[in-house]
DNA sequence: ACGTGTTGATAAAACGTTTTACCACCTCTA
DNA sequence: TAGAGGTGGTAAAACGTTTTATCAACACGT
C-alpha cells in the first residue's frame, strides 16, 4: 500500500503538502499546478492514509462505539440508523457492540476505551452497578452518553417520554371504554420500565380508575418472555379487557400465547404496544402501537456524543416527532353492553 | 491516560520490558520480582495499551469487517454472532457494516480496506458488477471472504446448501400429498435463489411432478417484499396447495397477506420456510421451517478470514449441522379427498 | 586472572501520519 | 541596492507502541 511519502515523491512535493492538501488544510498556499500533480499521484498510487498512523497523531479515530442489548431487535436496529446518521454528519463512523449488562465485556470495553480507539461512547439502557462504574470510568476520558438509562450518572442521559407514551395508548384504551386495563412492562427496576407504569397509572386515575398491583406484570422486550407474561398476567387477573404491552416483541409474543389459549384479540382482550416495529404490520391482528421517535433518539445520542462535554445538559428528552398512536387491528371499541357489564 | 513509558517508569523498568510482558513474550527473561512491579504500576496507572499506536507498529488492528445487507434481519443476527464467537477465537473483533449493494459504501469501505483499519474483510450477498470489482480490489490488501454469493472473485466463499434445504422443505410437502407446490424466491439472478430454486425443481422432479414456471414467483427477505409476492402468485396460480417460501422473513409476510385474502394457512395452504428465527415460533401458526445452520456460516466465514490466504479452498460448504425440518404448523398433510381432487 | 555462559534487562529504530515553525525565493518600493 | 512583504513550499518533531540487537553484570570452571 502506497505510503503518504511515496505519493509526495511521486508528485513531487513534501509529504506536508499532500497531507495538507488531503486535510483541506485552509492556511496552505500551493500553486493550481502543484495541486493538480498531487492530487494525480492520489489517484494514481490509490492513496489512502492509514488509519492507524492518522489516529496516533490526530487523537481521534473518527469512530464512536454504540453498545445496545441485542441488536436483532428492530427496536434497537432504529435507534442504530439514527446515530448513524449523525455521526455521518459529523465525519464518524459508529462502532457496534452488543452486551446485554455490559460487566461481561468489561474488559473489551475497557480495553476500547483505554486504548483511545473511539472518540465517544453510547450506552443503551445502563442500569446495573457494574454498568454504571463503567460509565463513569469511561465518561473521564471521552464524551459519554446513556440512552434510556438510569440517571445515576453525571454523564449526558437521552430519553424518549416514556411516561407521555404509556398515557397515549392507555388514552386510547379508556377511550374505547375499556376500564380493566393491565400493563405487560418491559424489564424490573429499568427506568423505562418505571416511566412506562407511571404513564399506565397515571392515565388511569386521571379517568377516576384505579389500577390494581395484580393488573402488572413485568415482562421484557422478546417474543418469548413476552409470551410467559402474558400467561401469568391472565391467571391472576382474568377480569382484564385490555393489556398495554410496553415493548412491541413482548406484545407479538403475547399475541400469540392468546391465541394459544383461546382468548381472541381483539374480541376478548384489546392491545396496545409502546414502539412501533415492521413486524407489528405483519402481526394478525396487526398490532396497535404507540410509535415513538427511536431514530430521533439514535440521532440525539449520536450528537451529543459529537459536540462533546460542552454545552451539553445533563438529561436530554427526544420530544419532536411526539409519540403517535397508530391504529391497526389489535384494539377495539367496547360496545355499550360491554362497558355496563364490565 | 498512562504512556507505556509512563507506567515502565513507575515500575523501575523500560518500556521494552512492560510491552514484552504483557504481551506474553516467551524469550524474555525476567525476575519473578520485576513482573510483579510491572504488573502492579499496571494495575495501578490503570494502563491499557494504545489502540492506535500497536497497530501502527505491529501492522494489525485486531478488526474484522462484516457487511451484511439490513442488520435489523435476524437471519443475519445469527450470522454475525456466528462470526463474532469465532473472531474472538482468534483474539479478533468485528466491526459491523450494513450495505445492501456494497457500491454505495464504496468510498467508506476504500478507506477501511487501504487504511488499514482492518485485518480482514467479510461480505454478504455479493452480486453486482461493482460489488464484485470492490471485493477484487480488497483482495490484494486482506484476506476476502465472501458467504452466500456468486462465483464470480476468487476469493474465498462459504455457503448453504441451499438446495438441500430447498429440496428438504419440498420432500415435505410432497409427503404430506401436496403436488401444486409454489415457490416464492428471494431476489432475482443471487446465487441463493438460483440454488433453492433449483431445490424445488429437482425435488418436484425425482417424484414425477413438473414445476410449472408460473409457480414460481420472486420475492426478497422483507414481510412486506413477501406479502406482495404471494399475492401475485396466488393471482396468476390459484391452483397451488402449498409454498414454498425461500426466506423466513418473507414467510411472515405472506401468512400476513394469505389471512387477508382469506385463504387459511394450513387449511386452504400450506407454507414451508428457509431458515430459522425466533419470529416463525411466534406467528400463527407457526411457521415450519427447515432450519440452516447461518450460525455456523458465520463461524466459518470468520475463521477463514482469520487463517488467512493459506490453504483456503476457492469455496467452501458449510454442511453441518445439516439443515434439517422444524414441523410447526403451517404446513398440513392432505386427506386422501383432497390428494385425489387435486 | 581469564575466558565462557547465563541472566536480566535496555536502547533505539521503525511504523505513517499531522503540524508547527521556519525558510528560500521573488517582486515591489524607495 | 536594501528592506519589506508575499508566495510556495519544506524539515523535523511528535504520537505510543513493538522488536531486534546489544549489553552489563555476575557466576563458574580452570
Amino acid at each position: 500500500m502506497a505510503t503518504i511519502t511515496e505519493t509526495a515523491r511521486a508528485a513531487g512535493v513534501s509529504a506536508a503538502v499532500v497531507s495538507r492538501i488531503l486535510n483541506g488544510d485552509e492556511t496552505l498556499r500551493v500553486r493550481d499546478d502543484t495541486r493538480r500533480r498531487v492530487m494525480e499521484a492520489v489517484e494514481a498510487l490509490d492513496f489512502s492514509p492509514n488509519f492507524a498512523a492518522k489516529t496516533l497523531r490526530s487523537a481521534e479515530s473518527g469512530l464512536l462505539a454504540l453498545v445496545v442489548h441485542d441488536f436483532g431487535n428492530p427496536v434497537y436496529t432504529e435507534i442504530i440508523a439514527g446515530a448513524q446518521h449523525a455521526a455521518a454528519q459529523f465525519g464518524k463512523s459508529v462502532l457496534l457492540g452488543e452486551g446485554g449488562g455490559l460487566a461481561g465485556h468489561a474488559s473489551r470495553i475497557r480495553q476500547l476505551i483505554g486504548g483511545g480507539g473511539v472518540d465517544g461512547l453510547m450506552l443503551q439502557g445502563i442500569g446495573s452497578k457494574g454498568d454504571i462504574a463503567l460509565v463513569n470510568a469511561a465518561r473521564r476520558w471521552m464524551p459519554t452518553v446513556m440512552l434510556q438509562s438510569a440517571r445515576a450518572s453525571a454523564s449526558t442521559l437521552v430519553m424518549l417520554q416514556d411516561e407521555e407514551a404509556a398515557r397515549l395508548a392507555t388514552s386510547h384504551l379508556l377511550d374505547f371504554g375499556h376500564t380493566r386495563i393491565g400493563c405487560l412492562g418491559t424489564g424490573a427496576g429499568l427506568r423505562i420500565s418505571e416511566g412506562r407504569k407511571a404513564g399506565w397509572i397515571s392515565a388511569m386515575r386521571k379517568r377516576g380508575h384505579s389500577p390494581q398491583n395484580s393488573w402488572y406484570e413485568t415482562a421484557g422486550s422478546s417474543y418469548e418472555i413476552g409470551s410467559r407474561a402474558v400467561a401469568r398476567l391472565l391467571d391472576r387477573a382474568p377480569e382484564l379487557t385490555a393489556i398495554l404491552c410496553c415493548n412491541v416483541n413482548a406484545a407479538v409474543g403475547a399475541l400469540a400465547r392468546l391465541y394459544d389459549i383461546g382468548k381472541p384479540v381483539p374480541e376478548d382482550l384489546s392491545l396496545v404496544a409502546i414502539h412501533d416495529a415492521p413486524i407489528a404490520e405483519y402481526t394478525r391482528p396487526a398490532l396497535t402501537v404507540v410509535k415513538t421517535p427511536l431514530w430521533e433518539l439514535g440521532v440525539a445520542a449520536a450528537r451529543a456524543c459529537c459536540t462533546g462535554r460542552d454545552a451539553q445538559p445533563g438529561e436530554v428528552l427526544v420530544s419532536a416527532p411526539a409519540p403517535i398512536l397508530i391504529q391497526r387491528a389489535s384494539a377495539r371499541s367496547l360496545s355499550c353492553d360491554e362497558r355496563v357489564l364490565t
